[in-house]
DNA sequence: ATGAAAGCGCTAACAG
DNA sequence: CTGTTAGCGCTTTCAT
């Protein structure tokens, strides 16, 4: 590989002036210098070496995102979005998963840190407020993604969940259903999770309707979970009319638990669930779901970091707020 | 930042002793002295500076990967499987996707080099011959994924599609079936592609059944173009009993024109599909497909070329080649 | 068993 | 307008 001395030589000036070149500082360069110093990039081929660049200058244009659970078809479409946007602005996107383990999410932060990523996306476990703290303190430049971490200062991304909680409910209230279950995986500091049941318990009380631990179902965040939790709730002495699944995976279990135990959906049970993908429409039955911008979120949190790194100057944290769909199939009817 | 500099000041030592406790090389070093390096690297909270090692020793432990089409869900199980493995040896991994664009594809592989990956997973768009032979040429270590590419002599990691081709028109044949369509997207120098039509004739061929250019339906590369594929198959003079679908994308599409026009699956037409994942026991009907091992290829695929980074000398190039799996469920059955 | 010194490829004052 | 020089933080001979 040809160095920028090479191409000094092969110009006839100096390294300097084939570096103001790289770096398009061409304020006091004179045109033949100019033209000397391109031809000679183009006949070596030269590319500078990033690695020297990066060491000198400190910065590598490169991005890390670490995702929670990168087998979340959510992501494969985020990460379209992300990956858009980086190369949109000549970023390299590094990625890793935490598959939800505190651990391993340490882990991909510090190796991100250590390649020298120029900054971070995190869709964080809820688990390493130290580290998130840490990354304040140093002002490494970060955002969060789909989940934010209250009592941490940092720019988000997130998807309005309150509000995606609160259609479901409007939409199966508006049915006729009174007795309204929820499925979730343990709340665990993620900020999505909470505000889903925030959604539904602020929704049961502005329709005036009972809120009933008994129709909250915290689901082991292991696969099969989701059946037993549905098979539970229609046992109750009043089972609910209407189950609303706040996961992607739990909507496939409750389904799986439908087909089990030969419920009919929407006859037997009203089923409503989060995520909607481009099987959802084929699933028996179409599933009505809520429709997260997926691929928005993505181009939004790599545009707000990136624009972060470019000017380091303190500004204040910032939140980008974005809407979720109610799409409605046939899943859910009128209550028996 | 802390540097060896700093950690040689507070220990005492040299810079080049510092070195040798980082890399490990402790042959010849006084276990006090060890001693006395660790406990500086530690009280600093020291990490060595990886850009300027790898500006040093050329290696940059992070591999790249791209994909040609990121929004395909099999690619994020896959990726889980890469991810896991480059953690398990400590490599970075940088993603991109090309979206079946060769431009994209060459930007993206330039990028990765630029970045100075040390090997690159390419899942290749099949249009980039001379970029695939620079590779090589230069030695660059690499391995195709998924798709491999013929006048290329690389490592690969693929699945066998010719016989996941054969286990459906097995299936479908002992099921009765003599008129059996195939729907695909153009072959495009694509191996699986190409493959899997051709396991498609050699099924025929060995079943002694006729081949018919009216049964084999090229879809352009958009979305919708299924549906319309299927239609047309359905209102051929003799229409198929069964239709093989060899894209998830297809395989949804399929689903749609029935709906549409009307068709019950599989009373009216049977159908089987590419690539199974966790929504398909679900959809209507459930459809029975071939099954890929993603997870595994993403494994070995890490495997593989970070073993080749490793030992650098002249190996054999090297195909490791999967087994897919047949799963039957109801969108099959014996023709009318 | 350890240190001195050169240099990886580049950028950025500073001179001139 | 262009060149000289001094590093960025590390590894690696080569001495001792």
């Amino acid at each position: 590989m040809p160095t920028i001395y090479d191409v000094a030589k092969k110009a006839g000036v100096s390294k300097s002036s084939v570096s103001r070149v790289i770096n398009k500082r061409f304020e006091y360069m004179r045109d033949d210098t100019k033209k000397k110093i391109l031809d000679a990039i183009e006949e070596l081929n030269y590319t500078p070496n990033s690695l020297a660049q990066s060491l000198k200058t400190n910065r590598t244009k490169v991005i890390g995102i670490v995702l929670s659970d990168i087998a979340n078809p959510l992501w494969a479409e985020l990460l379209n979005g992300v990956q858009e946007e980086c190369m949109r602005s000549g970023y390299g996107l590094m990625v890793s998963s935490s598959n939800e383990k505190p651990e391993l999410e340490r882990e991909n932060i510090a190796i991100l840190r250590n390649k020298k990523a120029d900054g971070l996306i995190i869709n964080n476990t809820g688990q390493n407020q130290d580290i998130y703290q840490d990354l304040v303190k140093e002002k490494y430049p970060f955002v969060f993604l789909d989940r934010t971490y209250q009592d941490v200062q940092a720019d988000s991304v997130l998807v309005n969940n309150i509000l995606g909680a609160k259609k479901v409910m409007k939409h199966l209230i508006n049915q006729g259903h009174r007795r309204i279950a929820i499925v979730l995986y343990p709340t665990e500091n993620k900020s999505p999770r909470i505000e889903r049941l925030e959604g539904y318990k602020q929704a049961l009380a502005e329709n005036q309707l009972p809120f009933s631990q008994e129709l909250v179902k915290i689901c082991a965040p292991i696969r099969g979970s989701g059946i037993q939790a549905a098979q539970e709730l229609l046992s109750l002495p009043e089972p609910p009319t209407a189950i609303f699944s706040t996961h992607a995976f739990l909507n496939l279990e409750l389904l799986a638990a439908a087909k089990k135990s030969g419920w009919h959906i929407p006859k037997d049970v009203s089923i409503i669930g989060y995520d909607d993908f481009p099987w959802v429409p084929f699933l028996a039955p179409p599933l009505s779901t809520v429709s997260q911008p997926a691929h928005k979120m993505g181009v939004q949190a790599a545009a707000l970091i990136i624009n972060k790194i470019k000017r380091k100057r303190e500004v204040k944290s910032k939140t980008i707020l974005l809407e979720p769909t109610l799409i409605v199939r046939e899943s859910c009817s009128p209550p028996q």
